[in-house]
Formats: structure tokens, C-alpha cells, sequence
DNA sequence: AAGTGGTCTAGACCACCTG
DNA sequence: AGGTGGTCTAGACCACTTC
């Protein structure tokens, strides 16, 4: 893959690439050699250590513990990729899935927020940051926006237990009809990391949503940002050369920004599904 | 959003405090102070100062050039997200895109890569990476791995014009059917960050694919990164009440990873585009 | 107490860009 | 030439963990 190998002229490069060596001879979970050691070893200064060991642990190769030390991490995300994500065990259960609210205010909309919602950015909204917890483990932050005047009463309880889906069918005579959600590739601030426990940087996914009524009312505007280390998508797409009749946004199938061979855009998507990435040991 | 304003000790977070509040109050393209200034101001070394830099520009609020001083990011795309993403606007055309093949050769599968193709390790296949390009600026690195024996006398310059697909029908009675792909956040390590011209540990998306003909058998197997800050999935949602009979991984529906509300693999998925992201200005 | 990672400093040298 | 970002150093202090 390397071209031009004398032109490793920067530390961090011979660094991280003697980092490399030392997490592929060992087993997920054993410890590295201590900064210090391996500062003197290697001939460079702390900080330069740490900056090739920064990029180690935002891949997902390392594992720092304050006051214990370093580790080869358990799962390879981006390096080795997600070993046998075979077909037929994609629709697997995997874990139970709980909230907590962080928070629950009602605030005006705002411009961005108001634009959004199509509505007057002085109208009161329902603002509702939750965590949304796997076997009790974090995975994702959720920021939703609800227009007040559409959901009276609604209580921080409602949005722990149950599917907000249905509160909003049951108690608000809303019911939802369809959504036009953006993913995003984007990594951790300070407050994410915090929440989710990653490292700060670390790679997630960003998901924006807009979601209407069968009147084609915008009646929620979510925001949330979901683990990378723990997350992905996975899509089966049919690629019959007979195109299938029409769907919505079958424009995207002749999309002139898709490349050629690359599915993406092209096949008709069967399924959209959101899981969890097994271990990769 | 932030509790415990006094809890920020970390004079990093105070210098990216600062940073943002610069940022905010100028225009993109705008320059701001330099760094040795801004530490002067700010009472921090340089290093310190760095690296709340650093958060910025990985984040894609700030961009630095060399020798010249650090401006505010045109584009911003985790802060604000993208506007105006109307649901009628989403297919667009964007920009012509073309491929610049890097490598073509015949390998040995190994084991990773056999295992994905269903065939021996010893088996030979055609390696390509390619890049992919729009408007001449390059926007994703694709890595294909194809059985060699499916593909004899398939030359880079097939790789560079066209449609991979139909050269696989047309040329070698290869007709593909199904594919699975899965889409994981990721950043960019320094190669991938050189090929498609963004800082390293930028965020991107990393795609997996593998790709069947119609009698089932594996015929492709993509690994392919794309910018984040360029590009970024949409994709429209149907939440009807009552389900729609059964497609291709309706048993995703009721996956029980999937948490309640969320969109995600709950609802039926229309189609799955991938465009370009629109600029932010 | 001793070792670990977490943070920060003051200063140096280099490469690049603009006058 | 002078300013800019890019890299690196040697050392310091702190917080955490283990013995």
C-alpha cells in the first residue's frame, strides 16, 4: 500500500508504525509497554508518543486506562472490518434497548429548529435530550423536537418506557406517516464522549431526522448521534437487471451523482437495518 | 446543554470555548487570529492551543493553511447540520463523477478476502483500487476484490469508464443480482486522507460490500471510504400504521435491537440514496 | 510509595507563503 | 525577511491505580 517508504521522515509515523507492530503481535486485550518505556525505546518525547497513540485509540487499536495502562483493544472496527456478516444472520436480536432523559424542557423554537417544524420560530417546542441505553450500556444520544402544541401533558416518563410512536398515536391522536432521515459520518465532542463513554473523536454516526404526520405536518425533528465503535448500518439491495416498477424515490435509481458500480443509489433498497456490530473476537 | 459551568478546569476546553465563539462571529472564509496570538491572548502554549485546533478542524469548523493562517470552514457540518434538505430537493443532480484506477493487479485472495468470496485463499483475484472522483475533486478510495477467473482480460481502463456492471454482464456473463452492504463511521488514516485530500482522522464513511450473482454466487467484495465531509445518505421512510406485507428483511422490522422510536429499522425503507452534500452557505 | 496516563509549559527548528 | 502553520523536545505537575 506504502509508496515512497524513506518517506517517513515525520516521528509519528515511525511511531505509530512501531504501535502497529506491537497491537498485531499481541492478543486483544493485552497490555503495551508503558509511554515512558516506550518513549525511551523509541527515542521520542511524550507528547509525540502520544500523538501517534492518540490516533491508535481514535481507530479503535488501543485502549488507555488512567493509572493502569495500555491495551490492545478488543474490537477492530475500521482495520480488519466486521468478520462474517453473513446474510442470513443479519436480523439478529441484540440487546435490550432502554432511555433515560436528560433532559425535558419547553423553550421556543428558534430559527434553525422553527425552520425545520415549518412553524413560527417564537412557537413553543418540546425539547427532550435522551440517552438511549443497550444492556444498560450507552450507545446513542437522541435530541428531539416536538411542537409543544401537539403533545399536552406529555411527561418524561413517557419518553423512558414504550415507543414514542405510539404515545403520540394513543394519547395525541398524531400518527406519524413518514420520515426523511440524513446519516452522517462525524466524531465525538466533549458532551458525546462524556455520555456515551468514547474517547473524545472517536467515529459516529450522525442520524437527522423529519418526521410527518399523514397530513404531511412536520410533528418531530430528531437529532442523535449513535457510537461508532458499536453501531453500523447494514442494507440488502436488489440488483435485478429488470428494474423494478416504481417507488418512492425510484429518481434516486438514475441519480446522476451516483457513480457507476457502486450500489449505492442504484439497487432498490429491500431493507434498511440498524443493529448492533457483534464483537469482532 | 453544558451542567457544571465551573467544571471546566481543562484550559483546553477553555481555549475551544474561545475558538467557537470566534468562529460564530465571522463569516466563513473568514481568517482569524494566529495561533502564537491567540496564545498570547489567551494565556496558553502553543501546543495547548493546537490542540483545541485540532478538535475544530476535525470537527470541520476551522480550516488551516499552511503558511498562511486558519479560517473559518466554509462548510459546517456536524454544528449546524445541513439545511434545507426538503424532502422534494433530495434528488439532485451532483456533479459528473469519473474514476482514476491506482491499482490493478492479480493476487492471491488470502484469507480475510477468500473467506468473504467463498473460495480458497490460494485462489487468485483481481485486485483494483480506484479513486473516485466528481467534478475532478476526489470524494471516495474503492478497494475491489473480484474472483480473477470471473473477470479474464478485464483491464484498468474497463475500470475508469462506465458501468463495472454492465462490463461484468456484457463482457463476461456475470449478471449481478443481490448485494449486502453495511456503512460503519470511521475516520481517515494518513493514506486515505492523502487520496482524497482531507486532514487525517477526518471523519468518512466506511462501506462493505459484497456483491452475488443470480445463482447466488459472490462475484465482488467492495471496501470502499468516503469523505464525510462531502457526502451523506438520505433516505425516506414509510411509517404506516398498518405494515407492509413482507419484503426482503422484514424481519428487521420488529428487530428487537431496534429502539422505539427510532426510525431506524422500524419503518419500510423507500429507497436508499447517497448524494452529494449540498454547501452550507 | 511507585507507576501509570492526563495535562501543560517554554522554547526550538523547519517548511511554507506573502510582502 | 518576516509571519504562518507543522513538528518536536525536556521537563513539570496532577489524578488515578496498584502494591
Amino acid at each position: 500500500m506504502d509508496r515512497e517508504p524513506s518517506r517517513s521522515a515525520l516521528k509519528r509515523e515511525r511511531v505509530r508504525d512501531h504501535l502497529l507492530e506491537l497491537v498485531e503481535s499481541r492478543a486483544p486485550g493485552d497490555p503495551i509497554p508503558s509511554e515512558r518505556t516506550l518513549c525511551e525505546q523509541l527515542g521520542v518525547s511524550r507528547p509525540t508518543l502520544r500523538s501517534a497513540v492518540d490516533e491508535l485509540v481514535t481507530t479503535g487499536l488501543l485502549i488507555r486506562e488512567h493509572g493502569r495502562g495500555m491495551f490492545v483493544a478488543r474490537a477492530k472496527i475500521t482495520q480488519e472490518l466486521v468478520p462474517d456478516a453473513s446474510a442470513h444472520r443479519l436480523p439478529r436480536a441484540s440487546g435490550n434497548w432502554a432511555s433515560r432523559v436528560l433532559e425535558f424542557t419547553v423553550v421556543q423554537a428558534g430559527a434553525r429548529v422553527g425552520r425545520k417544524l415549518h412553524i413560527s420560530p417564537a412557537a413553543e417546542i418540546t425539547y427532550i435530550a435522551r440517552l438511549r441505553l443497550v444492556d444498560g450500556e450507552p450507545m446513542a444520544i437522541e435530541y428531539l423536537h416536538v411542537p409543544a402544541a401537539l403533545v399536552p401533558g406529555l411527561s418524561p416518563a413517557d419518553m423512558e418506557s414504550g415507543d414514542f410512536y405510539d404515545v403520540l398515536r394513543d394519547r395525541h391522536r398524531v400518527r406519524v406517516h413518514e420520515a426523511v432521515q440524513s446519516i452522517e459520518p462525524t466524531v465525538t465532542n466533549e458532551e458525546e464522549a462524556r455520555l456515551i463513554g468514547v474517547p473524545v473523536l472517536s467515529p459516529a454516526l450522525l442520524f437527522e431526522r423529519l418526521t410527518r404526520d399523514d397530513t404531511g405536518r412536520p410533528v418531530e425533528y430528531v437529532h442523535s448521534v449513535y457510537r461508532g465503535d458499536r453501531y453500523r448500518i447494514v442494507s440488502r439491495l436488489s440488483l435485478g437487471d429488470a428494474p423494478a416498477p416504481a417507488a418512492p424515490f425510484t429518481g434516486a435509481r438514475h441519480h446522476p451523482g451516483i457513480p457507476p458500480g457502486d450500489l449505492a443509489g442504484r439497487g432498490d433498497v429491500g431493507a434498511l437495518m440498524v443493529g448492533d456490530v457483534q464483537p469482532a473476537e
